[in-house]
DNA sequence: GGGTAAAATGAATAAATATTCATTAATTTT
DNA sequence: AAAATTAATGAATATTTATTCATTTTACCC
């Protein structure tokens, strides 16, 4: 009957959006902007999108989907505890190291005007498998009795840190740092 | 001659666009909100403070300089190095949970278009006492001979998500929570 | 290949908001 | 207490930027 939408269109505003966040910051992010970014006219976002809230809100929710999935990559849920502890924190450090666009923007997210409670608590159920592991660690005696969100601060927070040190303190990441890293946190959660 | 200017304007500014941030996140700061919560007017403003990008620029380096202050308050250098390095680390704590305001604004000064180059490395300065540290700690043996940075990520990174996510993931925040916390952290940088 | 329906365009409009400035108020000096 | 000088005001202006919509283009069907 007629032309159908293109299929990649939503894909190449999403890549677009997070450019421009990230060259501009939050604040600085203009719908048209965007528009040239991702070869279209200024309208045509509004074809895809309702406004620049529902931009922003569908693309943190699509970058979180992209984050939760990788930082299970190759993970066994079924799988002895220390294997399955390292292979989620080299993915999670993974992820943030080789995509710190997307993981700036997930950050800015949370301080942003445009944050909707039903958006967070949803991505906030993507990690379950985490805290699951952690929940068996404990079981079996091999890390610290400590409640499930200190431990994760203290798993998530160092290499968030870490990989922002790198990036703005311009020193480098060598892998004798990297193995330091993981090694400082299997120390500080270890029973 | 005349009239002279009122000192604690400058710091109820501060105050008011602190609080603006953290209301309606750092894009939708305006300047009028800011003079109205400052019970001033608009353009009253424009006389301390030449536009929006010094007015946040500026703020920055106050809060930053404030920061650093607590985060030394009752170290003294010549201690003993775990007393002091327990010190620093509740300190940190300390100025994280009682002013999640004023760390919020600075984490997000750092992915705002508001960044300048000069203001950060200003602030990067300012955390040299816990460099000098973590040196002697080395020289002492005491902790994990590791470059500073990646020590530093391991020491900030867990408060500052910890702190997140209490605020945000609503869970109760115990002094027993705190106590692992340190632990941990202990855990994970000691020799 | 002509008809048609939806997609795409981008200039025009509407809103939002930073900044200015003519005016008023306050304070100090003489 | 009048003059002088600067602070403060806030409505008006300038600017920026989200959104709309009349028009054009494209893809699909007969």
């Amino acid at each position: 009957m007629a032309r159908s939408k293109d299929e990649n269109k939503e894909e190449a505003i999403f890549r677009a959006t997070l450019k421009v966040v990230l060259e501009r910051g939050f604040s600085g992010m203009k719908m048209s902007e965007v528009a040239r970014e991702a070869s279209i006219a200024t309208g045509t976002l509004y074809l895809y999108f309702q406004d620049k809230d529902d931009l922003i809100n569908r693309l943190y929710l699509h970058l979180k989907k992209i984050q939760a999935q990788r930082y299970l990559e190759g993970y066994a849920a079924d799988a002895p505890f220390l294997p399955g502890f390292r292979t989620i924190w080299f993915q999670v450090f993974r992820q943030s190291l080789h995509n710190p666009e997307e993981s700036a923007f997930l950050e800015q997210y949370y301080r942003s005007p445009f944050l909707r409670e039903e958006v967070r608590s949803a991505s906030r159920s993507m990690l379950q498998p985490i805290y699951d592991l952690l929940d068996r660690g404990k079981a079996e005696l091999l890390i610290k009795p400590i409640h499930n969100e200190v431990l994760l601060a203290q798993l998530i927070g160092p290499i968030h840190e870490l990989v922002r040190l790198h990036r703005e303190g311009d020193f480098p990441l060598l892998d004798e740092h990297i193995e330091s890293a993981f090694q400082m946190a299997w120390d500080a959660v270890k029973a």
